[in-house]
DNA sequence: TTATTTGGTTTATAAAATAAACTTGTTTAT
DNA sequence: ATAAACAAGTTTATTTTATAAACCAAATAA
């Protein structure tokens, strides 16, 4: 009846996380901390989760000699989303 | 963006009760035990939850001579999962 | 009559989310 | 040149949640 929620998803930062990473394709830190109003903290962390999951790949550099945190999804990341927003359907669809 | 996802809801538990109730408009405590496979105590604890914030009444009565514990959604709850469901809509339809 | 089951509630534990504090390096102003 | 402020994060601590384990009262079965 109700498809289990995938828990690294169902997560408001996480979700928006991915959501930005689908659309955008690549994304850096500062871009997502400012769509997301999320604060730093809390995004690095949730960041972190995604990536030891495979759901994103995190690549560090620099920009000019700024520290610079790029984001793309992968291809693990966007199958679990797909999966994540099936399963939301047994919840929010009105069971006949 | 990204609208603001009550966290009331946001949790697996408590969106399938609501969704359960949406849907069947009044369910008991082993019905819905038994619809979303949840443990008693986590039902007992999430169903309180539901019931403080007013998305759902709680009717406490027996059945012959069973107790027997009835919850209702009320219409402040339809509201609060309507506006979920739309805010879901911001995380999971692509931006273009 | 003493288990066992039913229908829960309460309390304790584990996990998550979030915020606050800190680090490293870079500008900017003095 | 030096200090103050800022940028880009990370780490640690705190709060909140979710979940499970333990418990309770009443009814039924053995």
């Amino acid at each position: 009846m109700f498809k289990d929620l995938n828990p690294l998803l169902h997560s408001e930062l996480r979700l928006a996380i991915m959501s930005l990473l689908l659309s955008a394709e690549e994304a850096d830190f500062v871009y997502i901390k400012e769509q997301t109003k999320s604060t730093a903290g809390n995004l690095s962390v949730q960041l972190d989760k995604l990536s030891s999951a495979g759901y994103i790949k995190i690549a560090k550099g620099f920009i000019g000699k700024k520290p610079n945190t790029s984001c793309k999804i992968t291809n693990a990341g966007r199958v679990a989303f797909a999966e994540y927003v099936d399963a939301l359907k047994s919840y929010i669809i009105p069971h006949p």
